[in-house]
RNA sequence: GUGUCCGUAGCUCAGCUGGAUAGAGCAACGGCCUUCUAAGCCGUGGGUCGGGGGUUCGAAUCCCUUCGGGCACGCCA
């Protein structure tokens, strides 16, 4: 389906044609002055000079020329050259009736399917998942779900921080601690133990600490690079230590990520990049853009038009060892040459925009992708206390991902009791995870991603207002009016949505109408906000509407018919949009 | 220092390809439950859009400048 505002844009170029004036000047918006119109085009104001008139009496003429329309029912004219619109009713209730009946609402299919790679931005394996992973997780998961109900090919690789120096340190704070293991006796040639010689709360423990230690400690760091070194050479007892410390890790990320309700099509991580690395620094060196500085082989990527200093992209370390830009180059081939991305998205924070500037000028100038292919960063802002600082928790550490959803959970749930007592154990339990997560969820996703944002529990877990449960409440609404209906023993079917028969009708369906044109550019730019926002206006719209309109009681049958089926329309339109953000909503709350 | 992002109501944030009276939510105050879930709806108060210039018929939005803050600037990720 034709976008429903571009369909109003097309009737008042004609109006613009019909007046004399060239088509392009009739673009519409949506009103900014919903107390004297429904939309307006400001065409007549621009087109002013060109045509050396006065903008009202320019818009006088194309009003005059639309008094007739099947769109406007009003076109007003006004100081200093507005055009204020009105819709008329038939026309916004053929476009929502149609919306009910077509696919995916009249959102159209792309001109062009790409392959979308969304990398979540490699969480750490070497600690528990805490509040810092919040953000990639769901704005990736969203982001994800966005491309591919607009018709893309999405691949979600959760892209596991698995190589690093922080492999390095976890294995030197081990030997520190028990030089006997044998893991750290080169001459060893005997098997290793199955079992890690260390928990998950060890491990939770051991890299803060080795974290400290090597910044105390510089000969302490000499020997964790070392170790990183030897993990990615493959040298034996580092290479079962490694593989201990994923066993260990992967489990407790796999169940935490399942909880958020965020899946990935592949669980890559860094080193899977090994394979890639030495045709990788082949190819830099063959193409002459690798070379060596400082006994680090690096690649030039300043432009002319650089306002500022870009240091070269360092590929290999001195010692040897690959580093964060070495395999984010080889995923980049790896992905170019086993996936055919047209698009890769990273989510990462902000801080890291240097390094994904220099990755992507290297990956454009040695062609390992090609001139079209879209590089893309997601830059999202740091995460702080109510204090404005970066969050702690009230003891200084970092609070873990599992705790916060436990608090906010058992704050749901305690809601839920609250409201209905009649409810059992097992399904309060699970209503208050659907809506926990629909809070945080919610509540991430409606920041803009690259602002720092105040990560406040407190705002988390109220649900009156802008947030989550808010929505999910609306929702439960509309279930809960077409669930009575079914009982009265009727079927719910998808009769024709009639004209409205009230403005908070019109202006509900006009929201409705808006739904293609909002999924398709926050797709294009992959801002899950935007399909918050639109959420948030829609709800507004049916609560206003629904506490001024009855539906089950309405005497004239065809109209119950057409408000039972714009109900199933909103309610379809609310559940894919959350949906796309990550959430769902339960039958009863 | 250079670059970059940001500064909007007491708090948290929208709005930024220039448009008419700058919007929400929270917090405060006041209404609305015998009627489809009151986690809702309606209303009141609250603003030099950091400051100053400029472009324009028109600027929170574009340009310049200034103040304040975050972040990044070669072998961490």
């Amino acid at each position: 389906m034709k976008k429903f505002l571009d369909l109003i844009s097309e009737e008042m170029r004609e109006g613009f044609y019909a007046a004399g004036y060239e088509r392009e000047l009739g673009r519409v918006t949506v009103s900014n002055r919903p107390d004297l119109c429904e939309f307006q085009c400001n065409g007549a104001m621009a087109g002013a000079k060109q045509y050396h008139k006065a903008p009202l009496s320019i818009a006088n003429e194309v009003a005059s020329h639309l008094q007739d329309s099947r769109v406007f029912s009003e076109v007003t004219a006004l100081a200093p050259g507005f055009l204020n619109l009105k819709l008329k009713e038939s026309f916004v209730s053929e476009y929502v009736d149609e919306m009910l009946r077509t696919e995916k609402f009249g959102l159209e299919e792309p001109d062009a399917v790409r392959t979308i790679v969304v990398d979540y931005g490699g969480a750490n394996v070497a600690k528990p998942l805490h509040v810092g992973h919040l953000r990639p997780a769901i704005i990736g998961e969203s982001i994800k779900r966005i491309s591919r109900y607009c018709g893309h090919h999405v691949i979600g690789d959760v892209h596991l921080g698995d190589w690093g120096l922080q492999m390095g340190l976890i294995c030197m704070e081990l030997k520190r601690r028990n030089p006997g293991l044998p893991y750290f006796d080169e001459t060893y040639t005997g098997a290793y133990p199955k079992e890690a010689p260390f928990t998950l709360s060890d491990l939770s423990e051991l890299y803060p600490a080795a974290s400290q230690r090597a910044k105390e400690d510089p000969a302490f760091k000499q020997e964790a690079l070392l170790a990183t070194v030897k993990i990615q050479q493959g040298v034996r007892g580092y290479q079962a230590l490694w593989e201990h410390i994923m066993a260990v890790s992967l489990p407790d990320l796999k169940r935490n990520y399942a909880s958020l309700n965020v899946s990935f099509d592949l669980w890559k991580g860094e080193s899977d990049a090994k394979p890639y690395i030495p045709d990788l620094v082949a190819h830099l060196k063959a193409s002459g853009l690798a070379y060596e500085s400082e006994g680090a082989l690096v690649v030039d990527v300043k432009e002319e038009t650089d306002t500022r200093e870009i240091p070269p992209c360092i590929v290999l370390k001195s010692d040897g060892a690959a580093l964060y830009a070495t395999t984010d180059l080889a995923t980049i081939w790896d992905r170019m040459k086993n996936l055919h991305a047209d698009t890769i998205i990273y989510l990462a924070d902000k801080r890291q925009e240097m390094h994904f500037l220099q990755v992507f000028r290297v990956a454009k100038k040695a062609g390992i992708v090609r001139e079209e292919t879209k590089l893309l960063h997601i830059p999202f802002g740091t995460m702080n206390g109510k204090d404005g600082k970066p969050f702690k928790t009230r003891d200084g550490g970092v609070m873990r991902l599992e705790d916060l959803v436990h608090e906010i959970n058992e704050e749901m749930y305690h809601k839920i009791v609250e409201s209905r007592h009649e409810i059992d154990e097992t399904q309060a339990r699970e209503t208050a995870r659907v809506v926990g997560l629909s809070a945080i969820k919610y509540g991430d996703l409606s920041n803009q991603a690259a602002k720092d944002y105040i990560f406040d529990v407190d705002r988390f877990t109220s649900f009156e207002g802008d947030t989550g449960p808010y929505l999910l409440y609306t929702i439960v609404r509309i279930k809960s009016i077409l669930g009575r209906y079914r009982e009265m023993g009727n079927q719910v079917q998808k009769s024709a949505i009639r004209p409205a028969g009230n403005g908070l009708e019109k202006e509900l369906m006009i929201q409705l109408a808006g739904f293609n044109a909002m999924m398709e550019s926050a797709c294009e730019e992959s801002a899950p906000h935007k399909v918050c926002a639109y959420l948030y206006d829609l709800a507004n719209a049916f609560n206003k509407f629904y506490h001024e309109t009855k539906i089950l009681s309405e005497e004239d049958k065809e109209r119950r018919d057409s408000l039972l089926s714009l109900l199933m329309l909103t309610l379809g339109v609310l559940e894919t949009c959350i949906d796309v953000l990550g959430f769902s909503a339960p039958d009863r709350m």
